[in-house]
DNA sequence: CTATACATGTAACTAGTTACATGATTTA
DNA sequence: TAAATCATGTAACTAGTTACATGTATAG
């Protein structure tokens, strides 16, 4: 399991409450690992019986108490531990692509629409990733240690964002050229590509 | 889910056994939905249940007995519904990027043992889906609906795997650069950058 | 005689999603 | 006064993994 190890790597950066991870795996932290409030709550339950962590409750003034949550030896151990181990390649699950290898299936208008959707998205966000990108590091060269880690992160978004808009040109380029084809097919009766 | 539909497209293009399926999500359809036998049966069993898909007993000789499954009309219309309906963006979980982010709280060495690690299986996963573009679709421009799907597809897995593999060169590159230029500092007693 | 391929399943567990639940404070 | 932000949870469900279970036929 990694969303505990996610979670001791971003209490390491900065010690944090439940809400605040939760913001934190909406963000920065999300572009990489997804959690919900509900999975983290419970995860940290458990990290704490575990011995990952310690939790503290803290008392604010105009806002709701918080319990802050630290990752302990315990924790960095396990960390370290984690790192250490090989993890063995992701298994892919890719909707989208189960959705192209069935094109034949569907109404070739909407699937190219939802090309467009997936493109549109992606581009969003390697704006995003390229506005941080500027804003937050504008010498790359210079950068080290947990700044040179999280921009290298932030790297590997950008290239996996830009591979995905690629890809979608690609598709609607291929895609809209054989509905096109097919098209004028039907229209010309003198040519039987089946005969 | 997109199990139930994964299988759809599969039996659309081919009828199989629930072992058949999973020798195809061992090989070109997972390459982009990885599912274990276990998940096929249970889940085709639910498909029954569902009339997405007929089965039928064979008798083989010097084999044992197989149930063929057929996609039923039922089951085509599913597919096309879902095809028609928008995917909402994939919720990505890299525990590799995780790794690199959380690279400080582990031993540097184990860090780029790991990525090196990493872009290996990429490289060879690159090589796999190369070779097959070179043997099966030596004329993409030729191809057209269902086979030029399958092209598309491929396509993706070469753009993701040369994505992956261009990110660990940057990430070997500058985690050999980070780790080796702390070592100088360790060894040069005239110079302390905390100072 | 041993390993691999063919063939199909069940049971228990772990991880993740969706729906529900509560309540304070601040901003529009 | 309505919406957004802060703050923490439970319950039920769906999806995926790991372990267990069984048996035949063929190739080395």
């Amino acid at each position: 399991m990694a969303l505990e190890h996610a979670i001791l790597v971003s209490l390491e950066e900065r010690a944090g409450s439940g809400y605040e991870l939760a913001r934190r795996f909406d963000r920065s932290f999300g572009f990489f690992w997804a959690a919900s409030h509900q999975q983290i709550y419970r995860t940290l339950k458990r990290m704490v019986a575990r011995g990952w962590v310690t939790v503290t409750d803290v008392a604010q003034q105009g806002r709701p108490d918080k319990k802050v949550y630290r990752a302990t030896d315990g924790g960095r151990g396990e960390l370290a531990r984690w790192l250490a181990e090989p993890t063995d390649p992701v298994t892919v699950r890719s909707e989208f692509a189960v959705k192209i290898r069935g094109a034949s299936f569907g109404d070739p208008d909407v699937v190219i629409e939802e090309i467009a959707r997936h493109r549109a998205h992606h581009a969003e966000r390697l704006d995003v990733y390229r506005t941080i990108e500027k804003r937050d590091f504008p010498d790359p060269d210079d950068l080290r240690g947990q700044r040179l880690h999280q921009y290298l992160v932030l790297r590997g978004g950008i290239r996996a964002e830009q591979g995905q808009l690629d890809w979608c040109d690609e598709l609607l380029a291929a895609l809209t050229r054989d509905r096109d084809s097919a098209d004028h097919e039907a229209d010309d009766t003198h040519h039987h590509p089946e005969g």
